[in-house]
DNA sequence: CCCACAACTTGCGTGTCACGCACATAGTGC
DNA sequence: GCACTATGTGCGTGACACGCAAGTTGTGGG
């Protein structure tokens, strides 16, 4: 995260790695989702100031490279709750991490737009929301003290988690929503926490 | 479903589609998960007994057609819960539901092992389990009396619902696992209702 | 300060793929 | 039986992913 705690090595490919993903998706952005098509792996490159085979060195496909934002941001799901502090409820936690993550700066509605309204994205973008499940699992298990490798409640939780946040990107992008992202999000989060979930260790 | 219900035309035309999504299954099954790329088109379709065109005017990708199968099942998920008794809370009606469609017959442990564990094809298994989520949506907002368009709540429990078989499918996988599908099944399902959900329409 | 080594970028060649187009064939309804 | 439409097929084209080898840039030891 901290540019100083990298070498120049790795500074330099962490940057090249964001020219070229941001480029994608900004080309993607001009020509709409019905134009991703007309988008070619040479204008990617050349936006980005590499040679379209360097491209492939990082993404090995199109869809990959304009996602690549987004699963970066799932990537850190499971730091954001692991950061909150450790006697508050996992509803509570969960919810404050996540609005934090996906809030703070308020998400491209372009660019969220673009990928989880394109067909040609929509696998892309899946992948995109659900790798931060794996982290997220680890998380939920560390503070319910539940062992993901027995009890499903982990796992089960996460992907719900993972599902709310999308179905709550896709409300907010509905033409006639006029709410903040934050309020959309903590209204889907509520509804994967009717009640607290049972103390302790789970049985099976 | 019911073939007597089609023309002439609609049955070649289902079973050409199953034919070829039986076919790339099948060989990417042989191959396994890390020799996937040595499955070409061509043998696809010459195992279905078409051309390699016809096999594109089915599907745009070997991993849509591998996948099929588990998009089909996935569709019928609304229809699943919508035959369950009107009375019947929901959680008991979905559990049943998915219990009744993804365990009868109980699912082919290579071909599902190998849609969920090689990662070319991970987009597109995801696309099929959430391809669950639209019918759901729409049968549980009919079963609690909700509005889809005003209340997150369907859309959310459709997306944990489809992530509760997900995860499901890939704790059964695991090698020292010795349950039936049905049993791993109703865990997942049962950690999505932890309580049952409210009575009536939800504010917002 | 310099040099050997490792990491990264680049150009080229190859095999595969998706898809538009035009034509042949099969099914349908009058 | 006859037009009409839907579907299957062969061919050609443009794009892409990736292996390979050579050139370039950063790193660390003497």
């Amino acid at each position: 995260m901290n540019d100083d705690a990298m070498d120049l090595r790795a500074r330099n490919k962490q940057a090249t790695r964001e020219a070229i993903s941001h480029a994608a998706l900004r080309l993607a952005i001009e020509q709409g989702p019905h134009g991703l098509a007309l988008v070619r792996v040479h204008d990617i490159a050349a936006a980005a100031g590499v040679s379209s085979r360097t491209y492939n060195n990082y993404f090995s496909s199109r869809a990959e490279a304009i996602c690549a934002f987004q699963a970066d941001q799932s990537r850190r799901a499971g730091q954001a709750l692991r950061s909150r502090p450790a006697g508050e409820p996992l509803d509570q936690a969960v919810i404050a991490a996540m609005i934090e993550l996906y809030t703070d700066p308020e998400p491209d509605k372009a660019g969220l737009r673009m990928i989880m309204s394109t067909p040609e994205l929509e696998g892309e973008a899946l992948k995109a929301f659900t790798m931060a499940e794996g982290p997220l699992v680890e998380a939920i298990a560390a503070r319910t003290g539940t062992d993901p490798g027995r009890d499903l409640f982990p796992a089960v939780t996460a992907a719900a988690i993972a599902g709310a946040i999308r179905v709550a990107g896709r409300h907010w992008l509905e033409p006639g929503n006029t709410d903040s992202f934050a309020t959309v999000l903590r209204h889907a989060l509520s509804c994967v926490f009717p009640a607290t979930p049972p103390e302790g260790p789970r049985d099976r």
